[in-house]
DNA sequence: GTTAGCACTCATGCCCATCGAGTGCCAGAC
DNA sequence: GTCTGGCACTCGATGGGCATGAGTGCTAAC
């Protein structure tokens, strides 16, 4: 779409405008903003084109206008100027996350809850993921006669643990033979190749002896299968309430983030390394009046998780596209440093 | 104090109406429950008496009464008959709570979502605490060469780790030596006893040979501290924003709800194998429109966690009592089952 | 102690008038 | 052709006035 350039500077004034009062956007102010020379009379004129155009809409004849989905897409994608965080924005951030706690997902956690509270949203965060995350160790740990710990720790830094019971009593050369077992074949591979057909054949290949062994690779395929799948963090979902625009149906949003697969499913489709989803073109219709914010983080060169945050459609992308940048490459650098040398 | 069966009658017949109808409740309505042989003229009198004893409020002159907290107080302790759960309802229950995870940690959560979601409140659940849960084992797992990650795990099930960086290299015998610390003087001690302090007169007594341990002894003590503080799951927030008594002030709950300490010090006040606590009778201001049941569930004879639910006053104690006292006893049940044999 | 009756209180809902922000459009100016 | 001032119109928000109805408190009589 082409706009000349004073429909551009309109556009971007109600963007900016709406974002910042959360009303309609009515003629005058955007001639008090842009002061240019022209009368308002022709500013609602143009106004009147951008909204034949689809960039902007009128809640009722005869208000202001709010810019639509696609309005605030064209700002995002060629209007915005971006502000970069200043110092004391990244020294608060920089000293509330950090690895001092030894566990990623404590500092994915802590990453989200700085994201939520710094820009008034909801931040979703997950653990690495991927072909990247190899398994580093597992370990059998007997806990009654019949009972057994299965414990799984990933390269990433993720330790899954289960309880497995049994239906024979547990002896030393057993745990031998899982031990065996389980660091030849399974430690040092990704944790997304390991799967319960694949336990199944490797037990089979190695006869009679492994059948015993058979619930305790099954264990070990649904660890490997929970460490696997991301685990979202959502925090600051309470902020959400606090956006007049959620006052009707904060509930059947909360409701929605609460539900771990579509969030999955949005965040799967996001490869970029920032992707930035505006109201409709959510494909859900819980999400239609949010806006989606999601940046990859790396570990050293290989694709680690995600961070991002969820807020109303008027949010201030220009704030906060480059605070969520920051983020995610903070904890990059983190998680690299700790986890790989 | 003393009420006549009559008052006792009309004060249960307002609970249990106002708990129905969410409305304040009028004389006439009271009649038509009761059906005694008085007149809504007499009921009115009783009812002003009950105002005077503090046990019904007025929201103005002349509209209905509402139950005071000690009004429901009242009706808890003396008036309430107790429905347990129906045959459908346990089932439902037993369905979708059990220990197929193998971890504790979900499984309470899950209990937890079921509570929250039979009950439409929130619902908040605590893995096992206290001087029963004991260190069952400490690995240590070297992840780079100056990087380990220590894993703790207790006799309650849980699991906690965390990633150490050293400042010098780590070899065989430096992980030796940190099993045979750990697993003589460490294993088998009630989490709680670990200290940092205790660690730091451990590592004094074995000389010099332990200083370099010192980092590593740190971290348990730190995977200590944080396995034995009650790391609390809450449930089913979303579910507070049905109940119009939260519609202007779910945030703020939502918010006071998030932060851990005050949550953590309702908890560790109720010692109690079922505590229900009633609006004002929170310390918490942000509280005083919501009231809490907690019951305890035991490990076999020892004591576990806790499993709760936050509503508003105005909620069913007659049917929510019996149902988390169930879903305790159940939790209570597989835990014993799966730890300890 | 109980009751019928009555005056009184308040929240609620509805109607209606008013107000004001903002638009759309037209006729005239540049 | 573009811009502008002016004007009629729309529509939501605000607020007063009024009727309604549920419910109370009180009193006098049973």
């Amino acid at each position: 779409m082409d706009l000349s350039e004073r429909k551009q500077k309109i556009l971007a004034a109600v963007v900016e405008l709406h974002i910042e009062s959360g009303e309609p956007v009515g003629s005058k102010v955007v001639v008090e903003k842009l002061d240019m020379s022209v009368s308002s009379a022709t500013i609602r004129n143009e106004m009147s084109e951008l909204s034949a155009l689809g960039l902007l809409e009128q809640p009722h004849t005869s208000s202001g206008r709010i810019p639509s989905h696609t309005g605030y897409r064209y700002y995002v994608d060629h209007l915005m100027n971006k502000y970069e965080l200043n110092d004391s924005q990244r020294k608060r951030i920089n000293a509330d996350v950090s690895f001092n706690e030894g566990d990623p997902e404590k500092l994915l956690e802590k990453a989200g809850e700085v994201l939520a509270d710094m820009t008034n949203c909801a931040a979703v965060s997950t653990l690495p993921q991927g072909e990247s995350v190899l398994i580093k160790r597992i370990e059998i740990v007997p806990i009654g006669a019949r009972t057994a710990m299965i414990v799984l720790l990933t390269s990433g830094g993720v330790i899954r643990s289960r309880v497995c019971r049994l239906d024979f009593e547990l002896d030393k050369s057993m745990l031998e033979v899982f031990y065996n077992i389980t660091s030849a074949s399974l430690v040092g591979r990704p944790v997304c190749e390991v799967s319960a057909v694949m336990l199944q054949t490797l037990a089979a290949s190695l006869g009679i002896e492994a059948l015993s062994m058979l619930p305790l690779l099954a264990t070990v395929a649904d660890l490997a299968r929970d460490a696997e799948d991301t685990d979202i963090m959502l925090e600051g979902q309470s902020n959400l309430l606090n956006h007049r625009e959620f006052s009707g149906s904060a509930q059947e949003l909360m409701e929605f983030l609460r539900r771990a697969e579509p969030l999955n499913r949005l965040i799967a489709a996001s490869k970029n390394e920032l992707d930035v989803l505006i109201g409709k073109e959510n494909l859900y219709r819980q999400l239609e009046k949010s806006s989606i914010i999601l940046a990859r983080y790396n570990i050293g060169e290989k694709e680690g998780g995600i961070i991002g945050l969820i807020g109303p459609t008027r949010i201030d992308y220009a704030r906060l596209i480059p605070s969520v940048k920051y983020l995610t490459n903070l904890v990059g650098r983190l998680l690299t440093q700790a986890l790989e040398d």
